[in-house]
DNA sequence: TCGTTTTAGTAAATCGTTTTAGTGACTTTT
DNA sequence: AAAAGTCACTAAAACGATTTACTAAAACGA
């Protein structure tokens, strides 16, 4: 017995020392076989016959050997991966960290961990890099602002897609009502020439975030002036870009008291263009933002914006794969096309009144 | 012939048709052994005296049901994973982000892929998941700001780790040459008294960088005013802890030209927290942040800050574990404990000289 | 023409699980 | 005392590749 014992333990330091024990190994030093192991460890039905007394000393050793079952035996068996993959633009945007911290969230108390990709906008890793998931055999995909761009059977969730493809799920926030706020705070302050920065075109939300404002605005008897209208241009996430945009809008000499943008990192940049204009904000222009990232609160001024709750719309995209995953195919048939979630308008200081 | 490539796509429809082919199907298919494809295939040896003319049949037929190896079988014959853990305290920093770009522009190129865990900077946590990481087979892990809390005799290599343990290679920034940069900046304005906001004590670069300050300093015959530090304090990775730290040391009634941060975020905080008491940045205080944050540029004023590399740190982070997974165990004794990459000062608005 | 080499492959073991289908040895029923 | 159950397990197939150790036939050399 001790001799057995030994001889396991010789073993494990033999190799790598980093895989453990292999059921092999175990039911050899217990001088049972691999599969009452198996039934044991796994709690399956057929284990139902082993006296309480055998599988407690199949506990033990699996305790004292730290037994792990190893993983890609395991997953070929079971043909599961218990991995999701991520697809986003890139990490550091401070938009893609914030959702995937709601995914991890989900999947680390389900024992799932993720793959994650970043196409950078380009063309050829938007279809190459799913690919590579799926031969890595993940059971789902989440793709994170970032168009479809490439054919699977696998669960997709798409954060901020709006692309409605039969199947995928998108989480999406109430634009609609985002724009009513926006709109309709810079409304109640009095302003009637507003400018807008839009989005790029490759994002997501451009299309319906447009849409959205235009519509409120209209609601509201406003109407947009294209001179007042500039798109960013360029894929860094940085404020440069929605400097650019800015001083694009101030060349055109048009009047205006406010400004929407894209998001809080343009607004960051339009803030910057217009105190070089010699514009004050909110003095003489206010700036509402989008997105409500960490440092908007502590710019100067603060920025008011509107807040998406990113970690949520994470944690949800993760959930809804997973409820997939565990759907039979019949109930899967009646995913939802869209989940949405509210926005939050956060006033802060770079948006007041209107001068008189 | 055309009986079997029927069966063979019959097949595939009826499997969940995102697992391909397998060798055996397509084996059967060619009418030859699995062994002769699989050599063929992986260019091994084996396969010389296998004629070209049955080599193309073979590449032919992959190619055209579009045979993928399944990556299970793959890594449990070769006990291979082709996969990295990375352990981050969390994934919206505005650190961690940029670092990953870089981890995952070296990984894509081999093929490789990595799992992320956050921890929060919870000590169950800074166990648990190095360990879920390695019982999923990683190769190596990258510790990004993250102490080592597990054991393992994987190559592991830290981005900004200081722990001096054997076998884990460090890349870090040359620390002394950033506080050179810095404090040397503050002095050559004019400033004489300085005012310090350190880091978190779980944050790896704190006692280094204090370190490193703190000689700079003494250099110059500058001595620092236990009145005038304090030390960040909470984990959220927002300004606001910045704010806090500000407001604590102007409590203190203290005399002070200029503050340095200990990164940007808590420099924006900072420069709030001046602001409210009535002082003008950078007139009446300069104020010095450290990392180069995307927002730094575009900030009011905009940040002068010691810029650190983090995507080519973990450029080189990530080649460092490769290496170390293709060296022999005997090359392998001799991984540098440390691999220095060099820090830039990059001059903003946020500081001036001192007042007359 | 016999022995050796080369050519063109293949059978089977292996990685470490899970799962199906058993197998003996007892015990209970009738 | 034979049939039918239960109990306590196990052998072997399967997942899909890689790899080692072969075989049978053809070609070559002396």
């Amino acid at each position: 017995m001790s001799e057995n014992k030994q001889k396991i333990s010789k073993n494990r330091e033999s190799k790598t020392s980093e895989t453990g024990v292999s059921l092999k190994n175990l039911a050899a030093h217990l001088g049972l076989s691999i599969t009452s192991l198996s039934l044991v460890l796994n709690d399956k039905p057929g284990a139902n016959s082993i006296p309480q007394e055998t599988k407690d000393r199949i506990f033990r050793a699996a305790e004292e050997f730290n037994y792990r079952p190893n993983y890609f035996a395991r997953s070929l068996r079971a043909q599961k991966s218990f991995t999701l993959g991520v697809v986003v633009p890139e990490l550091s945007d401070g938009y893609s960290g914030m959702v995937l911290n709601g995914v991890e969230a989900v999947l680390a108390k389900e024992g799932y961990f993720y793959l994650t990709t970043s196409h950078l906008h380009r063309d050829d890793l938007l279809k190459h890099n799913p690919q590579m998931l799926i031969e890595r055999q993940v059971e789902g995909i989440i793709a994170v602002d970032t168009p479809i761009r490439f054919p699977t059977t696998l669960p997709v969730v798409t954060v901020s897609g709006h692309d409605k493809i039969k199947g995928i799920t998108n989480v999406v926030l109430n634009h609609q009502h985002a724009a009513e706020l926006g709109v309709g705070h810079l409304f109640t302050l009095g302003h009637r020439q507003i400018a807008f920065i839009k989005g790029q075109d490759f994002s997501s939300d451009t299309k319906i975030r447009w849409e959205t404002i235009s519509e409120a605005a209209l609601k509201r008897g406003l109407k947009i002036e294209p001179k007042l209208v500039a798109q960013l241009e360029g894929d860094i996430p940085s404020p440069e870009i929605g400097y650019v945009a800015m001083k694009k809008i101030l060349a055109a000499r048009k009047p205006f008291t406010a400004v929407f943008a894209f998001n809080d990192v343009s607004a960051i940049g339009a803030i910057r263009a217009l105190e070089e204009a010699g514009l004050r904000v909110p003095q003489d222009v206010s700036v509402l933002g989008f997105d409500d990232i960490y440092a908007a609160a502590f710019l100067n001024p603060a920025l008011t914006t509107i807040r998406q709750p990113l970690f949520e719309m994470g944690k949800l995209a993760a959930q809804t794969v997973l409820n997939q995953l565990a759907k039979s195919n019949i109930e899967a048939s009646k995913i939802p096309q869209t989940l949405t979630v509210e926005p939050e308008l956060v006033i802060r200081n770079s948006t007041a009144h209107v001068k008189k």
